[in-house]
DNA sequence: GCGGAAACGGAACGTACCGTGTCGTGTCGT
DNA sequence: ACGACACGACACGGTACGTTCCGTTTCCGC
């Protein structure tokens, strides 16, 4: 996340404050709303500042959402993969339903077309490990015999997370547990059931 | 999507052009270069015209991508609920991939967190309608005895449409073929298999 | 310690685009 | 024929951009 001057001198106080006041600013006024201008204002600090350390305001939303994102989808494994999905799922969609969360990663969505450094680092940095992380729950599922050997669980990935993204993109209501609970058991029995 | 002065005495030569001008410039240069000004030097057309008739950039864009998917992903019905939905998904899916449909829709679904009304507007005239069209069609397949009377049918829509919108606003690559026929057997597989 | 390099906060800059207002022209309904 | 109204054009104040300059503070290396 760190662009150009490679140095220890950084201020992790400005760091800090650059961080939560974005946060901030996007749970009271949208996204769309927050600026520079205002983030630095907000955190006493110089916009020279946070141009040193981030190419964008997305860049720096996107760090704040990481290190959050990281703390609420813990991967766990208790041995049954429809419960751990569920909880897996649930704690994403919990995420992007509280401010400043859901605004500020629907924000940075919207940079990913206009911003290709961004769409990869978010692509490197957050999509894909967890992906991974996923498709390994996935697997060491498939040795305990609850899913079938040859199953595509790449696929099964973003049938999980596509609906949470389409539903959080169009902005529709977020899924509560019931319907994350049938998600998760339907993307189970598509791998499980035979072909026709 | 016609907004204020309701009038017959509207040009349609510059309605055309200034659509015309929103997808060419967001092709030649990505939706977040495209701006009111640039569209109105463009159409050859004052930028006063532009507002009297949309609210936005992203409605302009809007209209113009609503015209354009309509036309380019019609619902048949040839008896083969699996065909059909391959064809469905295709169709959305290659109007995607291409500019300046991919990039212009990318633009409109990053406008929709800090505009309600453009929200409203893109699910009660795009989403919507299709994805009701998209259950008609199930419901049909559903009485020919494909899919079980039970079957959760608006689930199987986010299923289907959630992985495509998923690679979209993440920028990853589209399906080919194969992936979407896959994509179809797991969802019409998820509703045919028995619950465990 | 001490000197200097570098990050810092603050203020100001020109630029781009916004959304609105005004004005004269042309055209279409009545 | 006439009047209403959409049109192109141009100018306006406002906002946020990204950059530059300045003087200050902090910390690394000698």
């Amino acid at each position: 996340m760190i662009t150009s001057p490679s140095s220890v001198r950084r201020s992790e106080r400005s760091r800090r404050a650059i961080l939560r006041s974005a946060l901030d600013l996007c749970a009271e006024r949208g996204y769309g709303h927050v600026t520079i201008e205002a983030i630095a204002a907000d955190a006493g600090v110089s916009k020279k500042t946070i141009y040193r350390w981030w190419p964008s305001k997305g860049a720096v939303l996107l760090e704040a959402f990481t290190d959050a994102l990281i703390d609420a989808t813990p991967f766990v494994d208790t041995g049954d993969i429809g419960a751990d999905l569920r909880t897996h799922v649930a704690g994403a969609v919990k995420l992007l339903s509280v401010p400043p969360f859901g605004p500020a990663y629907a924000g940075i969505l919207s940079e990913l077309h206009h911003d290709d450094r961004l769409a990869q680092q978010l692509r490197e940095q957050l999509v894909d490990p967890r992906v991974e992380e996923a498709i390994g729950r996935l697997r060491s599922a498939q040795d305990q015999g609850q899913i079938p050997p040859g199953a595509d669980l790449p696929l099964a990935v973003e049938m999980l997370y596509g609906p949470v993204y389409y539903r959080h993109v169009l902005r529709k209501p977020v899924q509560d547990e019931e319907t994350i609970a049938t998600l998760v058991d339907h993307v189970l029995r598509s791998l499980r059931a035979p072909g026709y």
